[in-house]
DNA sequence: TCTACCACACTACCATACAAGTATGCTAGT
DNA sequence: ACTAGCATACTTGTATGGTAGTGTGGTAGA
């Protein structure tokens, strides 16, 4: 659990960003109800900032809420996860062009900085840090190519998709071959080669696409 | 101003989508300081309401809240007009050639209905048909694609670049060539070109970066 | 005249009270 | 035994009071 004094935010946010966390843990798992008085008691705050989260979370398409019967952590929504995928590939192959343009010198460096530490946690089979580092490596992709607003954009819809692959415990990602993949992008930016890094990471991202069926049978009621 | 009564929808709702007008009308102009009381006795509701529509606004990077200070109508950022254009072409460019794989037959009947409609608009010099049928056409791309939540997503980030648009009562956009791109990418869909179909849509969109500069200088204190 | 300080008005933030809608289970009547 | 209907205990929606931080203008003092 989150301590509010952690948070130099504002009680709103301490609220909203204990719950999301919870949310995404699938510590409260997809369809659990919950309610403003409740949370509310659990943080030890009033029920304005929790309502103000509650509305947040709503926008997030993480909550529903159904006026005077109950607020339910969202089912996980397949066509959600899907156009998040979509819109995420799309953008990354723009930005990943653009890239091949304009990348500087210091962005450079950062990116391969960053592939080297993928190799060293890789080897070491760490694979929180090269969770970690993989996020990065996006990130800074569209940092470096003045796409702030575009990441965030991103990250946001991919809430559905992060739930889904935590449901995953035993899902194993091919590391060895997403290491190499960033590698190979790194190099075709250098080249300067716009098409072959286009390519790269589309069939990068298409990897994400996981056995979604298997999930949805052994977890049914997670999904609407 | 609206009315409240026509409102199904809760009173945050209403409020929500009475400021939003306002600012994207720029009744409300960049810069503008609102605060939760006036806008309350404003609107004759209470202070809650109100203060959940200025969060949403607040998420919608529409409004600059500063605690213990003030609200402000958000400064236009002609980086957050170019991210979102970005996205926006991205976007509609892998949608067009999804379009083209699986558009089914309703689906491109309605998309030709609506050049049939944007030709009489074209021919009967009716630019406000003409602007919502243009909505509607990349619409209805979105939805016959099934990528309603990337739809949502593209026009929320859109809101900078529509009040730019709003502050060029000048601007004389070519709808002659705008309608005639429409058709070519039917035909395209039709055809199932996807290079061709992509490369009309990104065109298209390239059209939407009119001159910022002139539109700073005019209103300097509307920009960030 | 200038400056330091303070009172005041204003803000958004949070807590709490009340209103209104909904689900549920008990009870009275058949 | 069964059902209609109401009491009740929930829910979220709205209203309002109080708190703490911020900017400003006036004033007292040098």
């Amino acid at each position: 659990m989150l301590n509010r004094t952690k948070f130099k935010h504002s009680t709103r946010d301490f609220v909203y960003d204990s719950l999301r966390e919870s949310i995404m843990d699938l510590e409260l798992p997809p369809g659990a109800a919950i309610s403003e008085k409740e949370i509310s008691e659990e943080l030890e705050v009033s029920r304005t900032p929790v309502r103000e989260a509650f509305l947040r979370l709503k926008e997030d398409e993480l909550l529903t809420v159904l006026p005077q019967r109950g607020s339910f952590v969202a089912l996980i929504d397949l066509d959600h996860v899907e156009e998040a995928r979509f819109l995420r590939e799309q953008a990354e192959a723009g930005i990943i062009r653009l890239a091949c343009e304009q990348f500087s010198d210091d962005c450079l460096n950062k990116l391969e900085m960053n592939v080297i530490e993928q190799k060293k946690a890789r080897d070491d089979d760490d694979e929180n840090t090269l969770y970690i580092l993989d996020k990065e490596f996006h990130r800074l992709l569209a940092e470096g190519t003045d796409k702030h607003r575009v990441w965030k954009t991103i990250q946001k819809m991919d809430t559905h998709s992060m739930r889904l692959r935590k449901l995953s415990i035993e899902l194993k990602l091919n590391w060895k071959k997403l290491v190499e993949q960033h590698e190979a992008m790194v190099e075709a930016i250098k080249e300067k080669n716009q098409k072959k890094a286009e390519d790269l990471i589309r069939a990068h991202l298409a990897l994400l696409i996981y056995d979604q069926k298997a999930l949805k049978d052994m977890y049914p009621d997670y999904f609407n």
